[in-house]
DNA sequence: TCGTTAATTCTAACATCGTTAGAATTCTAA
DNA sequence: TTAGAATTCTAACGATGTTAGAATTAACGA
């Protein structure tokens, strides 16, 4: 008893320890962007010698895992906020799409760090099963009130999953684009063809139900 | 005058040499990936020290996007040979758009050196101007049948831009899930979902010419 | 409180990477 | 053949992620 308690708190102790290294990873990715924040300069921001990080992680990659699930929750917030005080479904639809869209418009880090983390070679097992799963629940977390708003407007579950693989794709292309400045090739704004999309995507929804 | 002949003979050389340089990162790079596709491996196999490369590039991220332009090209030719024998407007966006996906999904490894070059932090002048104004100009290029077929189906030049940004981006975000297994969690393969798009594509074009 | 054991951190090093300086070599041209 | 330019090499620098093993700190029973 006496043992499982001093267990569960040495267990809480290691996990503040993972969240100081984390926070101080995110201070530094927030600062250098992704090219600085090295294990050796996140070891230096958490007072930490590069070797110790690895007493509470595998790798590098393993924490930036860590720090990507914290921007999908931050992410996740986002879009719930955007949602809040909005009743009509076409609305939320467009609020929560166009929140995605714009949170990472307007923190290119995190898609540095999402688009890094999504690369090929990286696996979808590199970081663990356990992990990646957490991840992936976070992202469908995050994209979720798409989908229940597009079922309020009568698009079956199956229909609805598919319009949240649409909404995300069309988003990081867009923002793929915008990032390095080559959206202006095709004469047009990001968010405005994320606009664009997301109001057909609307529009061919509400066309099918009342119809 | 034969000063000339012998100074274009030398540039010409040093092309070649550039090109043995490339074709070496290729091999490099089909066989390992983008990782193992070292500086030293890829002067290694072209039979190089690794500071003789910097004779003829400026970093390792020149010879990258020297690759990528022989990516580019590849998938130009195939676009092209995709819509060969098609004359329907609709079928030749159609085979356009798909074969342009299909390169991607086909080719992976292509596909991560694009992300890459594309990602943030590589501004767009970080290859120096003139060689990304190559490379957007060589992806235009890749891309410009689906432009021309949409506006024969009485797309505005304008329009057609943007439905090239929106190809381009729906591709480029269904394969990033796609690479990754992601895909999956949306219950859906990124072929069908590129299929769905690009119908959807021709079929509100179509109906607003004969309208 | 002591001593033992486990948990945590450090020192030191390894291999690899991209890159640079400068010497050595090879080619070109008079 | 020789002066000079073009090309390649040797050797090193600083930085990276990672590992082995010693040193330290904390926890716990006697």
């Amino acid at each position: 008893m006496s043992n499982e308690r001093k267990a569960g708190r040495r267990r809480a102790v290691s996990e503040l320890k993972r969240e100081l290294i984390v926070d101080a990873a995110r201070k530094v990715f927030e600062a250098e962007g992704l090219d600085g924040a090295s294990l050796r300069s996140i070891a230096a921001a958490a007072g930490y010698t590069p070797a110790a990080l690895y007493f509470h992680f595998d790798s590098k990659e393993a924490i930036y895992a860590e720090l990507l699930l914290t921007s999908l929750a931050s992410l996740g917030q986002t879009v719930s906020r955007a949602i809040l005080r909005t009743k009509q479904p076409a609305d939320r639809l467009r609020a929560a799409a166009m929140a995605f869209f714009r949170f990472y418009a307007e923190n290119p880090r995190d898609l540095d760090l999402g688009f890094y983390l999504f690369r090929g070679g990286m696996k979808p097992h590199g970081l663990g099963k356990k992990r990646d799963d957490v991840l992936n629940a976070a992202l469908i977390a995050a994209l979720s009130p798409i989908a229940e708003a597009a079922q309020v407007l009568g698009a079956t579950r199956e229909q609805a999953r598919l319009l949240m693989a649409d909404v995300f794709a069309h988003a990081a292309g867009l923002l793929l684009l915008a990032h390095t400045g080559r959206i202006r090739l095709f004469g047009a704004s990001a968010q405005n063809l994320m606009e664009r999309f997301v109001e057909h995507a609307i529009a061919t929804l509400t066309a099918k139900k009342p119809a």
